[in-house]
DNA sequence: AACCTTAACTCTAACGTTTTCGTGTTGAAA
DNA sequence: TTTCAACACGAAAACGTTAGAGTTAAGGTT
């Protein structure tokens, strides 16, 4: 087993410096045309790559930037890895993905590891339990440190920094305006609990939608989840005894979960009910009837996160204010609506 | 911005040796007391943290291993990284994620970034490209240099080194044999292209259920997609005009694809025709009806490459034996198949 | 002959750590 | 008083790389 060759070994074997070495390969007029091709030519043979720790070490840059997201189970941020990947390789840089698993615990040890020289950047959601804890001096430790770091998604007001989202709020509202103009009198909701942000925005989506119409908010037609296992019984005993014929889900699972329980108390889709649900997921196209949806250009955010980013990083000199970018939604009609 | 402080730092200001600081953080012996309390108090208050990449290139080891993966908008890599994950946090080991996005160079790309330094070794699962190609110089090269590799799901023959796979053909064969056990006589496969190793495994373990049932194999009822995204189509066209009533898919995809061409076609499943699938993804249990699928325990597989990676780091001594897991598939059924 | 230029190298420091090997100061035994 | 541990710390090398500041020898200028 050769270990990889360093260019001391090379410097040895053709016993010149190891600055003769570095010098040759990086074409330095300082050496001789003979020399350089020596060298050239011997790195080659050997394969010769420089050290991707030492060139971070002696120029205090990774060239990497990383990811840190709640789970990866989840098409919507793969969605996201897509769209900055393409644009950190595309500007020369690698990307690390760390999942905190929606544990607060490990987020923070994610963070540290990462911060600890791994990367030079950050682009991140939150965790579930960090949102709930309200704990967030570990983001903010990162950055009074000097990194840069982005989030996306589930962003949080007290922590200063670039930040990319969607306009949830509006998103609910177009959803259910469209219902409303597709002749449903009586819309639920199926939320999750408050502290996850996107929920709550979700929900004042929804409605805004209701008041702008002149409808009435009934308390009753809103469902908050909290726990996702479970959801489907949660929706079966929500729904039983109301006579809904619109639903606005804030995800793609509680949508399906949605539907399947009205099939189950034989009532039609889209026929007796529209649904929309929120995130354009595998599912949704693929289920029958296909899941209208709020789609939330994951690859778009992706990239526009990674475009803030390596802006930051490469133009650390001028101290530029945070911004946050909402990107606009898109309603997709498919067949669990009326139209 | 006060970038992170380093153990030269703390020297400076505490007025002693950087030998000293880096001594009393570790809690030596040979540090008095007094000294070692003062350090630790005041690394305590600037949150001192050991810079990772100085120490990787210190001991030449970076505790981080590799994935390479073809994409990750695909349910059953993410349960593999879930997998991995787990063992390696576990295991004081960091994981890195690259993309291949299926093509060849991608995939050399990563592998050389990351075999540079970055990473102390890799689980990878190989484009389709390179399959295609049948080029696996990169991957020998970096297992020339004393990279240990764990390949699973696709692998390659000609590369060698530790692999995790499953059963594909005694997983395809179990799910034919349940389709001939529950009255199918003419059963369809679904298939890729034969370059993807799997889709051939997979092949050929329908071929072998019909012979050990005394059934024909007929090269009619044998289906080989090349390209993902028409796949629907070419299933309609397939299906057309057969009257089959039990089809295999090898993917998930593909499973779901069919149900929908049969629904066109107004053939009932399970009742006229019965499905099963292969990968168990977030679409086979929302479906409708849900589908029987061939589970691969992604998350195992994780797990046993990561373990298989992780011995072989600690104990470079040996020169084990590399060695072929082959795990179990179970099958799942839903309700896309007679009982 | 004394000086300068230039080509072609080599040396050194630096990035942040750890660790081995000193080294100077005590206090005590001989 | 000399000698020697023990103690508490510092200096230096090493990991692999790069870049600026030397160094050397050959040749040219005055």
């Amino acid at each position: 087993m050769p270990r990889k060759i360093t260019l001391k070994q090379i410097a040895k074997e053709l016993d010149v410096s190891v600055s003769t070495v570095s010098k040759s390969l990086k074409d330095s007029p300082e050496i001789s045309l003979d020399t350089k091709e020596k060298v050239k030519a011997f790195a080659k043979l050997y394969n010769y790559k420089p050290n991707n720790i030492a060139l971070s070490l002696k120029n205090r840059k990774t060239k990497t930037i990383g990811i840190i997201i709640p789970e990866i189970v989840h098409h919507f941020f793969t969605t996201v890895i897509q769209g900055i990947e393409h644009v950190a390789n595309e500007k020369g840089y690698n990307v690390i993905i760390c999942l905190s698993n929606n544990s607060f615990d490990k987020e923070v040890l994610n963070l540290e590891f990462l911060a600890n020289g791994s990367t030079d950047g950050f682009i991140m959601s939150i965790a579930k339990e960090t949102q709930q804890k309200e704990d967030y001096h570990h983001i903010k430790e990162v950055i009074n440190q000097g990194m840069p770091v982005v989030m996306f998604d589930r962003v949080i007001d007290e922590v200063i920094c670039d930040k990319v989202v969607i306009s949830d709020k509006h998103g609910a509202f177009e959803a259910v305006q469209y219902l409303i103009d597709h002749h449903c009198k009586k819309i639920a909701i199926i939320s999750t609990v408050d502290y996850v942000s996107v929920g709550k925005l979700r929900t004042e989506g929804y409605k805004d939608a209701l008041i702008t119409n002149d409808m009435e908010i009934d308390q009753d037609l809103i469902l908050k989840i909290e726990d996702v296992d479970h959801s489907e019984e949660k929706i079966e005993e929500f729904l039983k005894n109301k006579n809904v014929d619109g639903i606005f889900a804030v995800n793609e699972q509680f949508a399906v979960n949605a539907i399947k329980v009205l099939k189950k108390l034989h009532k039609k889709v889209p026929e007796d009910v529209s649904v929309i649900g929120f995130t354009d997921g595998v599912v949704s196209k693929s289920f029958i009837p296909s899941l209208s949806t709020v789609n939330q250009h994951g690859e778009e955010m992706g990239a526009k996160a990674a475009n803030l980013l390596i802006d930051r990083l490469e133009n650390e000199a001028e101290e530029q204010s945070f911004q946050t970018t909402v990107l606009d939604t898109s309603l997709i009609i498919r067949d669990s609506v009326k139209k």
